[in-house]
RNA sequence: GGGCGGUUAGCUCAGUUGGUUAGAGCGUUGCGUUGACAUCGCAAAGGUCGUAGGUUCGAGUCCUAUACCGCCCACCA
């Protein structure tokens, strides 16, 4: 018998997962289906760093964006989910400089820019792929023919297009103006990608001496290196304490430089000692006080952040250095008042960490309210969806608010600025092609600019750019605009709204409709994952522990749209046990069917558990179609494994062994059902879980058609799950009452056995019972070989009546959903105790009765909806029938004890 | 300083048109293993949904205030 079991009695996804996609693969099933008539799914991938690993992150949005795909995929939309990868210029350029480093102790200067650029390219052609190949294991249906790379040529040639059209436009411009420098990296960078943190620092109290005076203005600065660039001090000009010193001259420290002491709004009279020193080279707000007065600016940084020779004496020294210098000098000079702990917002690189130093430096800049400003009124009217919606605010806030972006960076692994200098006429030419001569004075002595662009400009051109854009392909007519934006919360303003700026300007259109954000992924305890916590959790090692499935399930279902979600690994160990579930669900009925006849009996017909099942694998469809439609994926999956663990595998399938035993022609119908419903359950659950379920299905779609009946479920069989057709409630009506019953039994059922459990019954020990079911009787009766199954009773001394004149003697009283039911041969009954636990429950039921019978004397009856007054009367009934046959079993078990 | 999110069982989280004894997984406790599954089965204990008000016949679900945690944005030296 065991001969029929060919399938392992454990899921072994290592057997199938790398199988599986290799497979899909091969068959083409990833590319999008053909088919005009239909407007089709498109999903762009946010390409993850080409040189970068797979985190949970990668983890979350394949999960996500699969799941889309496939489900849309299976609705018979044809479906692209184009994937690729970024060139990520910061993190690539400083990984390979790592990597120089160590394998040939030799610097990107050293090797010069070709060279680096070369070995940067090596670089990708070795590592690039490994990422891919992660996001292959998790399962990701996407396109790979489709696969597009941010620096490859197509798109390079995008970036060169939208470059020169905004160049063209007047929106992007080259200027001297107060930028963020990673000194580090040595380069300029966005203001998204400075991050402030709260630190303890000292602010330094020291003398601004005037000129020919022995007056001075106290002052106070967090940084007194700056004051080497101070180039004036300024005081509230309502300030009465200061107000005769604007207009005299203050001398800089150590340089002894002239300054005037002007007055401006700006400074706060009440913080600090109510003067302020202005450095118009290093502070974003002492720059626009220059601007406003004139003053001139004084760059006392190099690009490594060493004092330049403007620091004077302190040239070529670090800065922190100098600060220290710089103080200990003054305070031999007599300069100084005090110092005291200061907290205050540090600016940090996102990338490494190191502080920031505001600098005035020429940049390449995007002018960005014109682009901002149709991107915030596709949010305000509803063009654009934002899920979840609150998101939508955090968006507008920032496009209200937002600066020029300046996108150039000295970096050598990016898209290089299409600009030419002239060294001849000294102007710009900025074109498509690369030119031979100045467009201006025709000079050949012309030099590319050695900049490149953020790498967040091309991500911004992602969704059109990768499909062909600026040609007119057929792929950019076909599949743009895309469908939906998938993505995390956290690249919102780096990505997402720069999308819809660039969509917007260049297409013309939005380049997707919808933007669903996914939360962060952080640990058990909220943290973020970090290395230096060592708290991060490798995907890689969790699917080679539970499998993909089971990481997938866990993300999916364990969070819900812009929420972060604290993994746990436990989790994922229990969904590993889902799919497994699953898998010996399916051998199950993989091996009913093998074993089911071969004749039909049309006169066979369905059982109160097989309506039940049925109507219940109804509403599942339509609930679950309905949540997928609010993008609800977390509680539909939830819901699809509630069901396929609580209901069919737990009560449908054990009765379904009952029903084998009973006729042939009741054993085939069975199995139809059972296959109708497992079946379902694959297609539901496959965007979630698509390896076991794919496995599962194609093994039971096999031995159907083995079978000599010919078992299909309606929606027929086809290659392949992963294009098979999205199962379909249709119109049937709900079967309410059949759900009842059955519902009702398992009441039934559930009571006894835990009475049994409770009364230390041994399991194998089968008991009586005399049950009073009233006018629930008639159907009852007919399930009296289940009921007697299910609470392990003797079927000999099961006695289903309407009515129960006298409990018996001796027996254990029981009620469930207001049926009687005394449990004879159950051992000494404990009359007094009994009788205790029976008024017990009679006290609850009552305390019940007399809740709703003053909610129902109340305004509840009249201003509440009529039927869910006519529920609320239905269960006072029912508590009423209740609490008599309580009465009787207490009253009862008190004539025993008496 | 502005904005946003969270606060539900011991732990991690669901709970979207407000419906009246609140759900899951893990953990805990008890019982159970010869035929789908011990990566299992049958049961049990355990929350009144941060706090205070309000709207409503009715609120975990809406409003206001408040506490705590977290995040985002912001040029006070």
């Amino acid at each position: 018998m065991s001969d029929l079991f060919d399938l392992p009695k454990t899921y072994d996804f290592k057997s199938v997962e790398q199988r599986l996609y290799a497979w899909w693969e091969s068959q083409g099933y990833f590319a999008p289906r053909s088919d005009p008539q239909h407007r089709p799914f498109v999903m762009s991938m946010p390409p993850p760093n080409v040189t970068g690993e797979l985190h949970l992150g990668h983890a979350m949005f394949v999960s996500m964006e699969d799941l889309m795909t496939r489900h849309s995929r299976m609705r018979g939309v044809p479906t692209l989910w184009l994937p690729g990868t970024d060139h990520a210029g910061i993190a690539t350029q400083l990984q390979v400089e790592k990597d120089l480093l160590r394998t040939e102790e030799v610097t990107r200067e050293e090797i010069g820019r070709e060279a680096f650029v070369e070995r940067t390219w090596a670089w990708k052609r070795k590592y690039g792929g490994i990422i891919t190949e992660q996001l292959r294991r998790l399962g990701a249906s996407c396109d790979w023919s489709r696969e597009r790379f941010t620096l490859d040529e197509g798109l390079s040639r995008a970036v060169r297009e939208a470059f020169v059209r905004l160049y063209e436009k007047g929106l992007i411009y080259r200027g001297t103006y107060l930028i963020n420098w990673s000194p580090g990296l040595r380069t300029a960078v966005s203001d998204l990608e400075v991050e402030y943190s709260e630190e303890e620092v000292t602010l330094y109290y020291f003398k601004y001496l005037l000129k020919g005076s022995d007056e001075f203005i106290p002052v106070a600065t967090a940084r007194p290196e700056t004051i080497l660039g101070d180039t004036a001090v300024a005081v509230h000009p309502e300030d009465e304490r200061f107000a005769s010193l604007v207009g005299k001259t203050a001398i800089v420290p150590i340089l002894a430089r002239e300054i005037p002491v002007i007055a401006d709004e700006y400074v706060d009279r009440e913080f600090g000692t109510g003067a302020l020193k202005i450095t118009p080279g290093h502070d974003p707000a002492d720059y626009e006080i220059g601007r406003r007065h004139n003053l001139p600016v004084i760059n006392v940084l190099r690009k490594d952040a060493t004092m330049s020779e403007a620091a004077g004496p302190y040239a070529g020294m670090d800065r922190f250095e100098c600060r220290k210098r710089m103080w200990a000098d003054m305070q031999a000079a007599g300069l100084t008042i005090r110092t005291e702990p200061y907290r205050t917002q540090i600016p940090r690189s996102q990338r490494g960490g190191e502080i920031i130093e505001p600098m005035v430096s020429t940049q390449w800049f995007v002018r960005i309210k014109p682009l901002a400003e149709p991107a915030l009124e596709v949010v305000r009217d509803g063009r654009l969806r934002i899920i979840p919606e609150h998101f939508a605010k955090v968006y507008a806030n920032w496009l209200e608010n937002i600066r020029d972006w300046c996108i150039s960076r000295q970096l050598w692994w990016g898209h290089r600025i299409p600009a030419w200098h002239c060294s001849a006429c000294g102007k710009i030419t900025v074109a498509r092609q690369d030119p031979d001569r100045c467009a201006h004075c025709g000079s050949t002595e012309i030099e590319q600019d050695p900049d490149v662009l953020d790498t967040w400009f091309s991500s911004g051109l992602w969704p059109f750019s990768t499909l062909g854009w600026p040609d007119d392909t057929p792929d950019l007519r076909a599949f743009y605009p895309t469908t939906i934006m998938e993505t995390g919360y956290d690249i919102l303003f780096f990505w997402v709204a720069r999308m819809v700026m660039m969509g917007l300007e260049f297409t013309g259109r939005l380049p997707f409709d919808t933007v669903y954000l996914h939360g962060l992924i952080r640990d058990e305890q909220g943290r973020k994952m970090s290395k230096t916590l060592a708290n991060v959790i490798d995907p890689l090692e969790v699917m080679d522990e539970f499998g993909a499935d089971a990481l997938r399930l866990t993300l999916l279902t364990g969070s819900s749209p812009g929420n972060d979600m604290n993994l746990s690994v436990p989790r994922v160990q229990a969904n590993r046990n889902f799919a497994n579930k699953v898998w010996n669900a399916g051998r199950l009925v993989i091996r009913a069917v093998q074993r089911a006849p071969a004749e039909r009996d049309p006169s066979t017909a369905l059982t109160l558990s097989d309506r039940w099942i049925l109507a219940r694998r109804v509403q599942l469809l339509r609930n679950v179609d309905r949540l997928f439609q609010g993008f609800q994926y977390g509680e539909a999956g939830r819901q699809i494994y509630e069901f396929f663990w609580g209901e069919f595998a737990d009560w449908y399938l054990e009765a379904a062994k009952l029903q084998a035993a009973e006729s042939p022609g009741r054993a085939l119908r069975s199995v139809e059902i059972q296959v109708r419903v497992l079946d379902t359950c694959l297609r539901l659950l496959h965007p979630y879980t698509p390896f076991v379920t794919e496995e599962l299905w194609g093994r039971l779609r096999d031995a159907c058609l083995a079978h000599q009946a010919g078992l299909a479920p309606p929606e027929g069989w086809s290659e392949a799950l992963i294009v098979a057709s999205w199962p379909q409630a249709g119109s049937e009506a709900d079967d309410e009452e059949s759900i009842r019953r059955f519902e009702l039994l398992r009441e039934i059922i559930r009571t006894i056995r835990n009475a049994r459990a409770e009364k230390q019954i041994d399991p194998g020990h089968r008991i009586g019972a005399i049950v009073g079911a009233g006018h629930e009787n008639s159907w009852l009766q007919e399930q009296a070989p289940l009921l007697s199954a299910f609470a392990r009773l003797d079927p000999e001394a099961l006695v289903l009546r309407e009515r129960i004149d006298a409990p018996p003697a001796g027996s254990l009283p029981l009620t469930a959903g207001g049926i009687e039911i005394y449990l004879i041969q159950a051992g000494a009954v404990d009359v007094h105790e009994e009788g205790e636990r029976v008024s017990r429950q009679l006290q609850a039921v009552e305390a019940q009765i007399e809740r709703l019978e003053s909610l129902l004397a109340g305004p509840f009856a009249t201003r509440a909806p009529a039927e869910i007054v006519a529920a609320e009367r239905k269960k006072l009934e029912q508590a009423r029938e209740e609490a008599a046959r309580l009465r009787i079993q207490r009253d009862a078990l008190r004539g025993e004890a008496s």
